[in-house]
DNA sequence: AAGTTCGGCAAACGACTGTTTACTGAATGG
DNA sequence: CCATTCAGTAAACAGTCGTTTGCCGAACTT
């Protein structure tokens, strides 16, 4: 049933999924919806759990292996990619509902995304260029990859329909920017 | 009929919005809504050229006078701000609907946003700091601007609803990592 | 003054909606 | 082996929906 959501989420949005609809793809009678979640906005839910579950493993495999700040980069941009040819769906959800019209389902994203940028900020202050650096700098950092993964991961999936070349030049416009980031890093003093 | 359209916006996305419910909104009767669109789609089209009229006198006004980086971030940052504040709805509204159900409007906004890169890159071409730097570089970096301004907009929207604690930090993070990216600016070398 | 466009209305069409109810068979557990 | 939970069904409820049609007054145009 969650795959039939899914399935159906790929043009539309939640707030204008029906529940017919949903158990209609799904191959079962209105009422069984009924036995498994309460409203729509339930099924979202779900849903957001299902797509976040992956992306924490994502993060680990980036730091999983250490090396110098270009092999890093390049990890990063690839695992992005990816991520995002293997989850579609899941992702095409995260970006459509993230700002979607349910609230339910928006304050779940976020709260999820927020505990990423913990996580990104835990892994980045074990870096050796980060000394010295204060909790509230390391958090502006790991806020500012988490939004720079965003925007990427939703670049990737404008271009992923066959379009190899949109995609390569997607790839290394991030990580140029990376780079960038990089190098503002390495010049940082203090706030 | 588009200020209807929009209020209904507010805690709604486009694709689950009726004309019927539009029209009930403006004091109309049903029947009127096809003198003015032929599709639901038509009239999103016609609000995100409403939205985003105000966008380019925005980015115009940071750029306008002259000053150090210090000044230029400041100023940015501002400017967004008080953006986000005076045109909640329409701010709203394109967030929602970058990634939303409709591909019409998703192309209409992605359009906008790719016109809006190239302006920031041309105001960017001007300044002394991008003395040597090539055109695919200035390009990456505008991106990286306009991904940052769209980040940092959209979490002023969740934030500004009478939580100004949460909205100074906004700020405080927004000019902290614009001040990072200027930093590696200024050391940047070639790509 | 006559004609035409414009923006509005009420009414009607069938199709689809969310949700509840009462019922059924299969699995589970004591 | 009997009771209970589980996951499913069909049918019905009152609404709402998008869209078309025919009609109407006001405002321009010529």
């Amino acid at each position: 049933m969650l795959d039939a959501g899914l399935h159906l989420l790929a043009d539309q949005n939640l707030a204008s999924l029906g529940v017919r609809e949903v158990t209609r793809e799904a191959g079962l009678s209105p009422a069984a919806f009924y036995r498994h979640f309460p409203d729509l906005a339930a099924l979202g839910v779900a849903l957001v759990e299902e797509s976040l579950a992956s992306l924490h493993v994502m993060i680990r495999s980036v730091f999983a292996e250490a090396g110098g700040a270009e092999e890093l980069i390049d990890r990063a941009v690839d695992v992005i990619q990816r991520h995002v040819r293997e989850h579609r769906s899941h992702v095409r959800f995260l970006a459509r509902e993230r700002h979607g019209g349910v609230r339910q389902v928006r304050e779940a994203i976020d709260a999820e995304l927020g505990r990423f940028a913990v996580e990104v900020g835990s892994a980045l202050a074990l870096q050796p260029v980060s000394r010295g650096w204060s909790e509230r700098d390391l958090r502006m950092l790991a806020e500012l990859y988490v939004d720079h993964m965003v925007s990427t991961a939703s670049a990737f999936l404008e271009a992923q329909e066959a379009d190899p070349a949109r995609e390569r030049r997607i790839a290394t416009t991030a990580r140029l920017q990376l780079r960038l980031i990089s190098l503002g890093r390495r010049h940082w003093q203090g706030g």
